[in-house]
DNA sequence: TACTGTGAAATGTTTCACAGCG
DNA sequence: CGCTGTGAAACATTTCACAGTA
């Protein structure tokens, strides 16, 4: 019998987190997001069309990535809002607090420090790593600074398991064996490289140069579509 | 006839950037950064296999990218590291220099703007704005500060098309709309909100708040999985 | 009636597996 | 022979459109 399945309990069927998919999972936070937003301003309840509107997605595709969470909507009226919130924090693990470490306290890691936006959403940076000694020691966005050979220990203190890399990419695959090997299992690297690690382990990665580069080739092809756009009108004149 | 099409010339075929997967696209800069470390690394050719570990992907899916961009390998042999690379800076438009306005001065904006990794990778941040008078007249990362007034006017005078928006969420949309009106097309935007704008503008959105929540996610699910291994073995105990 | 939840269709992406070429 | 390029299959995601329900 595979772990999970239910053959006999006639309960609900609690959905498994295995089945939801990664692009539902990429957009639950956006959700919830907006339903704080809206909880804010006073509003109780709030139909799929409205939601989706918040938070930037048709209603067909909220309404499917909800379905997978199991069903919380009440059909002529909406999402509570408060239930909806509560259902989708306890999905994405939010009920639970989570410190995290960071490694690199440069100009990036003191910007990532000191952001707020990290403390309201239910994550706080515990500790920062470094190697410069004239960072060790000090306090960086509030936090002291402590010596990369203190991860282990730190780590194990403080039940660390998510860990942001702001390093440069030459330091970071040594950074990310010491993270690993000192228990953390999610990784959000910020170093423009590929991080090798353990299947069990879960690496996100924001590159910003790549976003640029992005951006440069939707550039390029609007220039491309005005030039064709041009050349057309050109003809027909 | 359909703009792009080419009925009667002869010549190879010209692949249409429209025609190329959004997937695929969001790999290009991968690739091309891994091939420029290649290059350093005095390599002058790169089997498929070769290129996609060095990207972090599977050498099936890297084919099938480049297939889309033409045929630049050599069957039996692989690619030719300098002309792909070049190849791949043409179609993400890198060719062409791009001059980048970031809006919101604070230390997230200080960091970008000191990043490196922009210059090397083709980018320059050639002008910041805020509306912090206290801000305003002085250089963060080595770049002056512009009130935001300025901003239709620098713009112009730069031939900036892409922007980054660094501001806190409550002024991003009044930021977008002032920098679609000065010409941008394209934009980046670190403020944890949905940004409404034309058609024929590209946003990207970085949020570290959401990439944490998806990384708990992950955690909250391994967690769950050892709970479920756990009980099993308990059960055959 | 006004909305959600969801099968089914359409679209997009990844992987397979091998033909074909240097 | 070894490797690329690519149809075709498998898989994932999005969208459609409507049945069902409070």
């Amino acid at each position: 019998m595979p772990i999970g399945s239910n053959p006999i309990d006639a309960t609900p069927a609690p959905p498994d987190p295995r089945d939801i998919p990664d692009a539902t999972v990429a957009r639950l936070p956006e959700y919830l997001h907006a339903l704080h937003t809206l909880s804010e301003a006073g509003e109780k309840t709030i139909s799929s069309e409205g939601l989706a509107a918040a938070a930037g997605v048709n209603s067909a595709k909220l309404r499917k990535d909800l379905s997978h969470l199991g069903s919380y909507g009440v059909r002529g009226v909406g999402y509570d809002i408060t239930s909806l919130a509560t259902h989708i924090s306890s999905v994405l693990g939010l009920t639970r607090h989570r410190s995290v470490a960071l490694v690199g306290a440069g100009h990036l890691g003191a910007a990532l420090a000191g952001y707020a936006g990290f403390t309201k959403r239910g994550f706080a940076i515990v500790a920062m790593f470094d190697v410069a000694p004239e960072l060790v020691g000090t306090t960086v966005g509030g936090l002291p600074v402590h010596h990369i050979d203190q991860l282990h220990k730190v780590v194990g203190a403080e039940g660390i398991s998510i860990a942001i890399i702001t390093t440069p990419p030459s330091a970071a695959q040594r950074v990310a064996d010491s993270l690993v090997k000192a228990g953390v299992t999610s990784i959000l690297n910020f170093a423009p490289c590929v991080l090798d690690v353990p299947d069990n382990v879960d690496v996100r990665k924001v590159d910003l140069a790549i976003e640029m580069q992005i951006l440069s080739f939707h550039e390029h092809r609007k220039a491309r579509d005005n030039a064709a756009i041009a050349q057309s009108v050109d003809k027909v004149a």
